[in-house]
Formats: structure tokens, sequence, C-alpha cells
DNA sequence: TCCATTACAGACCGACTGTCGGTCTAGAAA
DNA sequence: TTTCTAGACCGACAGTCGGTCTGTAATGGA
């Protein structure tokens, strides 16, 4: 059962690296099965053998995807002096890094109407959303019970500066725009 | 040629109305046309008519939507005492509208899929983020140059909360932290 | 050797979007 | 009054797409 397995395998990797090109170029509509089966040079009964339907490969991207994302940001925050630090480095590395049409694409535009808000935090909750909110409780600067909030918030704000340069090209200026917006955020609550 | 233009314009009311309700319960994906027409007691050809396409219908609903959520936001910010207080009000009025599940599914989640992120900033500008943008302006505790961005973490933020939200029905306790979020962004910008 | 399991093939189905030639009628023009 | 035009509306139809189903080949454990 070696063999065989290997080879399942190695189609279900094939299929998913058309797929994902195919999803990030044309959208989760704008791409057909029809397409993946083309380029992958497979019968509709194979791929419907590993995959239960077009939503269930999107999803295989998707998870695909957040994970390769998910090492690059921890990589990017390793040499961090502290908490704060990591929260700044791993900003800056998301906005990066979602510079790839097939982040924008996959992750941010398609997934939430694809597969539902529900479902689509609850990925994101094994991903990004979760290193950022490990990253906001490690600073502290935020009390525990906004905690949950605050991780929206910013994953929200910054996946959104995300898209911004992706259009607008200007980084630097978003960039420092970001900073001033998390070192505001990072004062502390203020007196009320 | 009084009669035949009111007849059209009540036709593409109805439709509009129809649509509107259609793709918030089902989505965009899950509402076909043949169910427009079939509750519109309308034909194909009458349709497409009026309206270029699927694409063009949902366009028309969310222009639709978002002029009805201005005008309502407009209206609860009216008493406000000066910029900052408009600010909160806009964003509470904003959380508490985005509980309807035609703004949820439509505005928030089908909009920059169905229609492109371009396209959906543009229509955005013109309404929410326009509005949202002026407020942040008028409290003047953004730099002219950061505004742009600010303006758009600002909306990602509260539009991700307006979904939390509608799931989870902490209302109360997501509009706290709302507020020491806007707090902490207004209290001006640190010594660097 | 036998057989269960897995990989793969492709005909087929129902549903969907969008097109196209055509009808009907209000109301302007003659 | 008669003629003509533009716009509202109709429904058959083509083409595409996602998904199902029956069947075949080959692997590897018993």
């Amino acid at each position: 059962m070696n063999l065989k397995a290997e080879r399942g395998a190695a189609t279900r990797d094939r299929v998913l690296a058309i797929a994902t090109r195919l999803f990030a170029e044309h959208g989760y509509d704008g791409t057909s099965i029809e397409m993946v089966l083309h380029e992958s040079a497979l019968s509709r009964g194979a791929l419907y053998h590993h995959y239960a339907g077009k939503d269930a490969l999107f999803e295989a991207v998707l998870e695909a995807v957040e994970t390769r994302v998910g090492h690059e940001i921890a990589e990017a925050v390793k040499g961090a002096a502290d908490a704060e630090e990591a929260l700044r480095q791993g900003a800056r590395a998301w906005i990066r890094l979602a510079s790839e049409q097939v982040i924008q694409r996959i992750v941010l535009i398609d997934a939430p109407s694809v597969l539902g808000w529900e479902k689509w935090r609850e990925v994101e909750a094994r991903h990004a959303f979760g290193m950022l909110k490990g990253a906001l409780r490690a600073t502290k600067a935020v009390q525990d019970d906004h905690l949950e909030v605050y991780a929206h918030m910013l994953l929200a704000a910054i996946n959104e500066i995300a898209l911004l340069v992706a259009r607008t090209g200007k980084t630097e200026k978003a960039e420092r725009a970001v900073e001033d917006f998390l070192t505001r955020l990072l004062a502390g609550a203020p007196p009320r």
C-alpha cells in the first residue's frame, strides 16, 4: 500500500497546485472544474474521487495557502526582541505577503463568500487570526475580555491595508500609517 | 410616454425588492435568476431588458442598500455635539444596522467577490467609506496623509465587528471594545 | 490465487445564465 | 383617424457547468 498511496497523494498535490493558480487568477466563480481537469489532464471521475466537490477543492487550496503563510510569518517574527516588536514585524510581513494575488483573491476576497463567514473564521482562527491573537495577548496592552474583539479588528484592518497596498502600490506610506495605528492602539487604555 | 415609463420603473423596483431579499437569504450564488423570475412573475426577456445580467442586478441591489444605509447613518449622527461624537455614534449605528442579514450578506460578504474589490471599493467610497473618511477628517486626530489609510483600517475593523456581533450576539461587549478602540486611536499621535 | 480497495475514466443529467427573434401596446407623427 | 416607432415583455433555445454513476485497471494484503 505504498505505490498506490503515493500516486494518489501526487495526484492530489498536482490538482491542488493547478487549482490554486486558477483560483488566484480567475477567482472561484471564474474557474471551472473543466479548466482544472484540462490542465491536470485528469478525468472528472478521478478529481471527484479525491475531492468531494468544487467547494472542498477550494477549501483544500485555502488551507494549503494559509499554512504556507503561517510558516512564513512565523519565520519573519523569529528574531523579535519583545511581544510588541513581534506584532509589528508580523503585521509588516503579512502586508508584504499579501501582495501575492494568490493570497488576496483566495484568502481575502473569495473565501468568505464561498465557505461562508463562519467557516472562514474557523479556518482563520487556526492560522493568521490565531497567531495575531497570541501576539496581541503577549503584549498585555489589551484587557483580556476585549482581546477577541481587538484581534478581529486588528486583523481586519491589516487585511484591508494588504488589499489597498496591492492596488495602489504605496507600500511605504501604508506601512507607516499601520505603524502609527499600532502605536496608538498599544499605548494602553487611557483613563475613562 | 408616461404610462410606459412608469410601468417600466415599477417593474424594475419590484424586481429589485425581490432580488434584494433573495440575495440576502441565499447569497449571490445560491440565488438563481429563475427564482427571481418566478417570484416576480416576469419573463426572462423582460428581466434581461431591464438589467444587463445577474451581476448588474446585484450591483443595482447593492447600490440601493448602500443608499438606504447612508441615510440611516446620517440620521443617527445628526445630533452629535462634535466630530468625535459623530464618529462614535456613526460607528455604533453602523454596527447595529449591520445586524440585518441584507447588509451582512450583500454588502460585506458577497460584494467584494462578485463585483471585484476595485468596484466594491468604488461603491463604498460613495457611501459608508466616504462618510467615515469625512468624519475622521473632521476630528483632526489623524494627519492628512494618513487619513485615507486610517479610514480604510477603521471601516474594515468596524465591518468585521458588525459581522462578529451578528454571529455571537454579544453586542454590548463588542461595542465597549470598539469604543475603547476608537478612544485609543483618537488619542492623537504619540511622540516617536 | 483471490479479492478488497483504490485510482481513474468518461458518458450522462439537471440546472443555470444569457441570447434572440418576435409580439404587443402606448402615444407621437402624419 | 391612421401610421409608425420605441420600449415592455415573452419564451424557446444554446451553451456551460457542477456533480453523479457505472465501469475498468491495477495494487497489495490475506
